[in-house]
RNA sequence: CGGGGUGUAGCUCAGCCUGGCUAGAGCGCUUGGUUUGGGACCAAGAAGUCGCAGGUUCAAAUCCUGUCACCCCGACCA
């Protein structure tokens, strides 16, 4: 026993082949075992076991670990696993959503379908194979896309020589996963396609696609994603340019009132475009190490794709026309929006009106005699929050009673981000009151049951409320004008860089949409994220090449 | 796809360089006990064909060849 703790000691190795080499018996390793305690080897007891069996007697301050400050991405990662939103999953590239997680993106589609329909779309589906052929013709199209597609080429297993199944039955045609539908709705767009009077088509479809990505991260790059994508036709350019600008407003609106994010619209350039569209605008978010994450986009393709796929209509006039087309989407990538948006450093913070649960009831009680009376309390409290209207359906309740430490469990839900936690003892139980804990802000307090009842709704508004607050005052507190590229280089420039600190922000600069400008800014790692929609006409020169520009531009690191 | 790294228990890893004893630790899990308004403690226990396939050897987690997967850094991307 004591050989084998010592084992690994480089000079317990040595002795230990003299021992069970040359001589090989037990009194040689008992020798072995007294020369190493003697010599005191640095890895023979002291460095035994994982990371946590250091510093065993202070717990630790944080949930996650490490921070935000220590180690952002690694910090990411950490929350989805404590707040078991999702893994990665044996297929390479793809993650498993798990409930938690999975029940946000159902919440998020809920609110979002609503808004589609509101504004007039239909959901329907559409192939996940798209013939190869498809793809082809829109040029920009295919090059934007083809790099990372997957091919279905067989349609058969059988039986290998070894015994292992093999493709068989090798399709005429490759089949493509769709990375994007453009090509498939377009072929049926034309069909439907006849009259002035076919228009508008406003289709929206959920679906997955798959995008043969190679570097992946939990929600914000998988190989395969879970999206919407709307596709629609139009008569007229300008309606389809409304149409486009529409729906990036619905996408600014979901981003700040349901997952309380701040964001910018803006438009893309055209290294950032999507391949095969005219206007590429997107929403633009900054995350808690600064960085940009695009979290929504919405397409303006003028005749591109109409033209390469004969969606033509007679017009009002008896002439043919090509329909303008758009496309807008966004995806699971949201979540992990919501994730670098709001959390802490001890797990994740979801805005009430998206949260799985807003509220869970965490009784406490040490014998039976308690659970008798606590859990009554707990039912009765549960059914009277749930009759509260909240966020477009009633305040969705939990009581978690299993049979788990109430400090453990308590941490469970803190990691997983519920926005109130109601603790409810006997003592509470005496005093007709609920011990709440608010999660974006630690706040702790006992409230009377029927205060708790009536302010409820106001409690839950208000936590949505500054977590979209904390957020933007995060963005105004690190954007600022930038006006020279001494100064951007500065700003964008770790003071570490052999570990990278947090730094940066959003930088409102002029510059032109041009390669030049592009290749400058990647050598930098940074990229221009859109020219807002909202900025001030304002004459200026472009910081690199000098030529004139009439509007700043966002330069930042980004996802 | 280029450069680097890692595959050993559910998780994090030690052991490999220099082949040989029943393959270990911490966490987690199960059971029993003590606890209980804050991520408990003690004891016992279950759990691994050492990524996979070959090869060398009396003997392979350890050496060799191949292969697969994952991670980090680049190029590409919602």
């Amino acid at each position: 026993m004591p050989l084998r703790i010592l084992k690994g000691c480089k000079i317990v190795r040595h002795f230990r082949q003299l021992a069970s080499g040359s001589f090989g018996g037990a009194g040689e390793r008992e020798l072995v075992i007294a020369a190493c305690l003697y010599l005191k080897c640095p890895r023979g007891v002291g460095n035994r076991g994982g990371p946590r069996s250091f510093g065993m007697s202070n717990k630790p301050k944080n949930a996650i670990s490490p921070t935000r400050e220590e180690d952002y991405p690694e910090w990411y990662q950490q929350v989805i696993k404590a707040a078991d939103l999702a893994e990665v999953s044996p297929v390479r590239g793809c993650m498993v959503i798990k409930p938690w997680g999975y029940s946000i993106w159902e919440n998020m589609q809920q609110v979002l379908d609503r808004m589609f329909k509101a504004t007039g779309h239909e959901n329907a589906y559409f192939p996940l194979f798209i013939p190869l052929s498809f793809l082809q013709k829109e040029a920009d199209h295919v090059e934007g896309f083809a790099k990372e597609c997957a091919v279905v080429t067989h349609h058969r297993l059988e039986p290998g020589p070894d015994g292992k199944l093999v493709p068989a039955g090798e399709l005429d045609e490759p089949l493509i996963v769709r990375p994007t539908s453009e090509t498939i709705i377009g072929s049926m767009f034309a069909r439907w396609v006849e009259s002035y009077r076919d228009l508008p088509i406003l289709i929206n479809q959920w679906a997955n696609v798959v995008r043969w990505e190679l570097r992946t991260r939990l929600f914000l790059r998988t190989a395969e994603f879970l999206w919407q994508e709307g596709h629609t036709a139009h008569a007229t350019e300008v309606e389809a340019r409304e149409e486009t600008r529409r729906m990036l407003e619905v996408y600014a609106d979901f981003a700040e009132n349901w997952l309380a994010v701040p964001v910018i619209q803006g438009e893309k350039t055209a290294a950032e475009r999507f391949p095969g569209a005219v206007v590429t605008y997107a929403i633009e978010a900054m995350m808690q190490d600064r960085k940009a994450l695009q979290a929504g986009t919405s397409h303006f393709l003028g005749q591109n794709f109409s033209q390469a796929q004969n969606i033509k209509f007679q017009d009002a006039q008896g002439g043919e026309s090509f329909a303008w087309t758009t496309s807008w989407g966004v995806s699971t990538r949201l979540v992990g929006a919501l994730v670098m948006a709001h959390s802490d450093d001890d797990g994740l913070i979801v805005p009430p009106r998206l949260a799985p649960r807003q509220m869970v009831i965490l009784p406490i009680y040490r014998g039976p005699d308690d659970r008798a009376s606590v859990l009554p309390y707990c039912e009765s409290l549960k059914k009277d929050l749930e009759q509260i209207d909240f966020a477009g359906g009633k305040i969705r309740v939990q009581i978690d009673d299993r049979d788990i430490r109430g400090g453990e469990k308590n941490w469970q839900h803190i990691k997983r981000g519920v926005p109130l936690r109601l603790e409810v003892g006997p003592k509470d139980l005496a005093k007709d009151s609920i011990f709440v804990g608010r999660r974006d802000t630690g706040e702790k307090s006992s409230v009377p049951r029927a205060e708790l009842l009536a302010t409820a709704v106001q409690r839950l508004d208000e936590i949505q409320r500054h977590l979209f607050d904390r957020a933007l005052q995060l963005r105004e507190s690190h954007s600022r004008r930038v006006d020279s590229l001494d100064e951007l280089q500065a700003w964008f420039a770790p003071r570490n860089e052999d570990k990278p600190e947090i730094h940066g922000g959003f930088a409102y600069c002029h510059f032109i949409d041009d390669p030049l400008v592009n290749d400058w800014l990647r050598e930098r790692k940074l990229t221009v994220r859109c020219i807002p929609l909202s900025g001030e006409e304002e004459p200026g020169a472009c910081l690199l090449t000098g030529r004139p520009s009439s509007k700043r531009c966002i330069v930042a690191k980004a996802y």
